[in-house]
DNA sequence: CAATCAACCTGGGTGC
DNA sequence: TGCACCCAGGTTGATT
């Protein structure tokens, strides 16, 4: 469910939030989402910590705490993270709760069991992050560096640009829209874009993330914010789960099919595979 | 390095 | 209402 601008708002929600505060108490419901440690272990390791930063990296959410580990998050497909006041009714399918000296909780909650919460070392921590590809909003992300990373693989742009060891923080929604703002076949493959391609596509990587963010996410089913709230950019898609619809440029209907199994969204005349003459 | 598929789980939507 | 079936925003690991 959450891609990039999805966790990055969620941070932005939780860090001035969640900064300063103690855990006071937590109560796994689900032992299945705790990744490595015992339930055990993680409970006695982690209560009493006090929250010092929140931030994000790819899909991760890191809480950097004042003992030496840091909780890491990934919500993967139908995770939540929310601030709520204690006293508020239990969220559904919530699995682990902490506990806050504020009053409030921290609820991770996911349907689907697939996300996971780990305690990790810094040098767990780095070693996270040695595994993924450059931030696409971070200045170090040069349209030169993406034009090499681009230029050096063969594979095709879909499943490419959803790996998170070649670009951080992509998924299913973003990809689809930075390739039709780009104007590009998912099936295209990488090495065969010409430098302007590759300069388009750079481009609308970065737009299509920075638009969802202002929008506060995309909610198509379950993602909701810290504080439980829908976003708003699936009002403002162009072709993710449009199939049927007008393409706004051209007014072509939107197509799906499948590439690498994943569902995809194109528009046939825009990101057409072979150039036709005008 | 690239591609495919299964697996992890469950809920929601659709069509009959 | 019930039921079968399809789909799902992610990631990993096995296999070819």
């Amino acid at each position: 469910m959450p891609e990039l601008p999805e966790v990055a708002t969620i941070v932005s929600d939780l860090a001035p939030r969640l900064v300063g505060r103690q855990v006071v108490g937590i109560e796994i419901l689900w032992p299945g989402v705790i990744g490595y440690h015992s339930t055990g272990d993680f409970q006695r390791r982690l209560v009493g910590q006090r929250i010092v930063g929140v931030r994000r990296r790819a899909k991760y959410i890191i809480v950097d705490l004042s003992g030496a580990e840091k909780l890491v998050l990934h919500l993967r497909m139908t995770g939540r993270l929310l601030l709520r006041p204690a006293e508020t009714e239990q969220d559904r399918f919530a699995r682990v709760v902490f506990r806050l000296d504020s009053g409030d909780e921290l609820r991770f909650a996911d349907a689907r069991k697939f996300g996971r919460l780990y305690l990790w070392s810094t040098d767990e921590v780095t070693g996270l992050d040695r595994s993924l590809g450059p931030e696409p909003l971070e200045p170090e992300f040069t349209p030169a560096l993406f034009r090499e990373m681009v230029r050096r693989r063969a594979s095709r742009l879909k499943p490419l640009l959803l790996d998170q060891t070649f670009l951080a923080g992509l998924g299913n929604i973003y990809v689809d829209e930075a390739l039709y703002e780009a104007r590009i076949h998912p099936t295209r493959r990488a090495n065969s874009l010409s430098d302007e391609e590759i300069a388009r596509l750079y481009c609308a990587v970065r737009s299509v993330l920075q638009t969802a963010i202002m929008d506060r996410g995309t909610t198509f089913a379950s993602y909701v914010d810290a504080l439980g709230r829908p976003g708003k950019h699936q009002l403002n898609v162009h072709v993710y789960r449009q199939a049927g619809e007008q393409c706004p440029r051209c007014g072509t209907p939107i197509e799906r099919i499948v590439v690498a199994g994943r569902g995809t969204y194109v528009c046939p005349k825009c990101q057409a595979l072979t150039i036709v003459a005008a």
